[in-house]
DNA sequence: TACTATACTTAGCAATACTAAATGCCTAGC
DNA sequence: GCTAGGCATTTAGTATTGCTAAGTATAGTA
């Protein structure tokens, strides 16, 4: 990313589109990483020194669970993350909390609209 | 604020809203804080430590002026603050990043909808 | 062999909102 | 006169989170 502000804005929406995209269907790093670049139009195309360090501090909070797969005939192995009860709880939490914001924000701008 | 993650959703967006202020109408600190607080539903409800910066941060970056204002009167004065050209150049600017990149969120929220 | 794709880890930096406290002027009430 | 509170600004220090950049390792392919 070269712009900051837009930088900013990420903070906190990225970790909250990880938690919702692995609500959806157990994930892992790798593959969230081109379903994020996907999903967002090229938007949101993280480097793994930005998406791993967000799987641990979700699963830290007890927001979603690791767990080692074996591929199949193969020796390398992924590590497969699942939401908990807690991490639909909290993804429910912070769309609604998302929603309002972004409409409040929305809201700002119509209210100076309607100026002479 | 108690919740973490609203904090990190304001990051940029309170320095724009702020812009976006002072664009409309040359402003200062301790008033900005009471329309931000208003014209947010009481979302927006900065302290000193949080709103000031952000003045110090635009004026460092040439995106507003200061001027020291002689209220009627008294001795004690209020610093106003005007948008420069560029000023009123980057608040454009961060409206449209800030429609594209919520729109960008939405969608993505959208697009998790139609599934079975 | 060398290159690419897959897959995970980690150290260190930058930016911004927060808490908390301090300073000073002015007005109103006692 | 004195005190409490509203107006108005400043600043030190902390926490969070996304970023760059580098490293490790396996498997497939030219």
């Amino acid at each position: 990313m070269e712009d900051r502000f837009e930088q900013q804005l990420k903070k906190g929406v990225l970790e909250m589109l990880v938690l919702e995209l692995i609500c959806r269907q157990p994930s892992y790093g790798y593959k969230l990483i081109t379903q994020l670049k996907q999903m967002s139009q090229e938007r949101f195309q993280l480097k793994e020194g930005t998406l791993y360090p967000i799987l641990y501090r979700l699963e830290d909070e007890g927001l979603i669970a690791a767990s080692w797969s074996q591929r199949e005939g193969r020796t390398a192995s992924k590590k497969i993350y699942t939401a908990t009860d807690a991490g639909r709880l909290e993804a429910r939490r912070r769309q609604q909390i998302w929603q309002d914001f972004s409409q409040t924000v929305t809201a700002f701008y119509q209210e100076g609209e309607h100026h002479d």
